[in-house]
DNA sequence: GCCGTTTTCGGCCCGACTGTTTTCAGTCG
């Protein structure tokens, strides 16, 4: 039986929590299981390898009690509780409780007085008027309750949108706003503020000389579809592809508690304000209250919210509560998309790019690097986009050729090489040796199991013709789960034999995320960070690489083509 | 169920909204 991941860990402790909910707990009780079940998503290291380590309850978050549910878990395969309370509460119960208006109390009530255990006992309960007999529930919730589950709720949670998709409709939109005469500050809040890979709605706050012509204004943008609840306060919209935009304007003075209130993550400011009641302090989104005076403060900068509660300023990308508001807390400086040197993964018209050598190479030059490595697909990439050993001779020679010609920067000719099913790679080493930078990928057959996965990702690792290890774990955000993977394994190969690992800057990929790469830093792997462009356009993806570079807390030094070519690969020198 | 420069017990963020109520619990972000 293989160990569950941190993922699947995860998972089942929000579920256990929803099934104590459901059972009438506390909610603090409730509310510790869904803090576990964040503290596991979050762990950088394998839960399950800790809980056989007996180290499981260093975590915060995990107590006792959480230990022995998941000893139970990793011994047997699963937790009693969990297979008492499922026998207990239908399947249906939970989805109910992700209705609007339903939560568990409500849910429950309408299972013991109806016996409603699902979405389709609730619909036929609904379409015969016969929900209104329970006190608490009418006619207004009866059609609520159908509207919604017309509407397909309950079913399957809505899509996100990748932060990439997400940004492309909120640049615009800022733009627009900060030109309009009456518009002062105009900032993104919400999760988009804090670079995470996929967001549910976009936040936007602003302060304006004349608040209904801005909210207005807004309303009328050509990219929203509808919009609604427009005034004073702002107006919220909805675009034609459905993401729901939220304009919120208040008054300069409170400009700096909005946004940080708006700018979460919902766990932060949780824990920010449980921090501020130990100093006798209040903290909302209209300012921060002194117990002692009574008095509140009005902030114009979320710098003063933090001062104020004795904090340094904490970049958003950090706010996650994964210790960013410990005592011993020191604010990284961050590595920024300026800190870049180069670029150690790109693609030309030799495999599947749409650039040849030279526009890639002009087009890096005219983003200020110094140096770009030319990957292109290997010998058995597919799709008529397979560089030939034959092929590959010729095209290091085009690409030394450009380089000399070229001013200001350096090529490396390089490859992205597939890593086969048995670990091995699909050039001979005489070839790979006669390259300058070698990153090794899996392209194909995902469905291995871990251990599988992970030796054949070990062994390209182990090969010391091999630079880094490129998208690690193969996920695209919101489409494709990362294939089956022992990370840590992985992560002590690249330590052991100085292999980088790449935080690839496709805006489908960031692979690593944060948390592993995180973790990859803490055990002395040095990481890279990659356009994996196809195009000139698509260099500047090094951004979201930087972005989850920057909420795993990472500074310049993490990340090794921050160096000088030179430096770079005396890093790597020791290896070849 | 977790946790401790107030605590090993008694706390555990904050405010708005909603539909249903005669004063508010539950839900939501």
């Amino acid at each position: 039986m293989p160990d569950p991941t941190n993922a699947e860990i995860a998972a089942l402790l929000d579920e256990l929590g929803d099934l104590y909910e459901l059972d009438g707990a506390i909610i603090h009780r409730v509310t510790a299981y869904r803090n576990a079940a964040k503290a596991v998503r979050d762990a950088t290291t394998s839960i399950a390898a800790r809980v056989r380590a007996g180290t499981v309850t260093e975590i915060p978050g995990i107590g006792k009690t959480l230990e022995e549910k998941l000893v139970a878990l990793v011994e047997t395969g699963e937790i009693p509780a969990t297979v008492k309370l499922r026998a207990k509460f239908p399947a249906g119960l939970v989805q109910m409780t992700r209705l609007p208006g339903l939560g568990p109390k409500r849910a429950r009530k309408l299972f013991d007085e109806l016996g409603i255990d699902s979405l389709d006992a609730l619909r036929t309960a609904a379409e015969s008027q016969s929900l209104r007999a329970v006190k608490g529930f009418g006619p207004k919730f009866e059609a609520t309750v159908l509207a919604a589950l017309d509407a397909g709720a309950g079913e399957a949670p809505r899509g996100r949108v990748p932060l990439h998709d997400a940004l492309a409709i909120a640049e615009p939109v800022l733009a627009a706003l900060r030109e309009h005469p009456a518009s002062e500050r105009v900032e993104l809040a919400g999760s988009a503020r804090r670079w995470v890979d996929s967001v549910k709605d976009l936040d936007i706050i602003a302060t304006a000389s004349d608040p209904a012509a801005l909210a207005q204004a807004f309303a009328e943008l050509d990219l929203l579809e509808s919009a609604g609840g427009i005034g004073d306060a702002g107006a919220r919209g909805r675009t034609h592809s459905g993401l729901s935009i939220d304009l919120k304007i208040v008054a300069p003075a409170q400009f700096g508690n909005l946004l940080q209130h708006f700018t979460g993550s919902k766990q932060h400011n949780v824990a920010l304000r449980e921090a501020a009641v130990k100093r006798g302090l209040h903290v909302s989104e209209y300012g921060v209250t002194d117990d002692a005076t009574g008095e509140t403060h009005h902030c114009e900068t979320e710098a003063e919210v933090y001062a104020l509660l004795g904090l340094p300023y904490i970049e958003p990308e950090l706010r996650e509560n994964r210790g960013e508001l410990a005592r011993d807390f020191v604010a990284p400086t961050l590595v920024t998309v300026e800190d870049l040197r180069g670029d150690l993964h790109s693609h030309t018209t030799a495999s599947d790019g749409h650039g040849t050598i030279r526009e890639m190479a002009q087009a890096a030059l005219a983003l200020g690097h110094e140096y770009l490595a030319v990957t292109d697909h290997s010998a058995s990439h597919g799709f008529g986009n397979d560089v030939s050993p034959k092929e590959l001779v010729a095209h290091m020679a085009a690409v030394r050729r450009v380089s000399d010609e070229l001013d200001g920067i350096t090529l490396l000719a390089g490859s992205e090489v597939n890593i086969l099913t048995d670990g091995t790679l699909d050039y001979e080493d005489d070839l790979l040796a006669q390259l300058d930078w070698v990153v090794a990928s899996v392209h194909t057959s995902f469905a291995m199991t871990a251990q599988e996965m992970t030796d054949r990702i070990v062994r390209a690792i182990e090969h010391p013709l091999v630079d880094a290890i490129g998208h690690p774990t193969g996920r695209l955000i919101e489409q494709r789960a990362a294939y089956a993977l022992d990370m840590d394994a992985i992560i002590e190969a690249a330590a052991r034999t100085g292999t980088f690992l790449e935080i690839n800057g496709s805006p489908r990929r960031r692979d690593l995320h944060d948390v592993h790469a995180r973790a990859a830093v803490d055990a002395g792997v040095k990481l890279i960070i990659s356009s994996d462009a196809h195009r000139t356009t698509t260099l500047d993806n090094k951004r979201w690489g930087v972005a989850t570079a920057r909420r795993a807390g990472l500074g310049p030094d993490a990340i090794a083509n921050t160096l000088p070519l030179d430096e770079l690969l005396a890093l790597r020198a020791g290896r070849r």
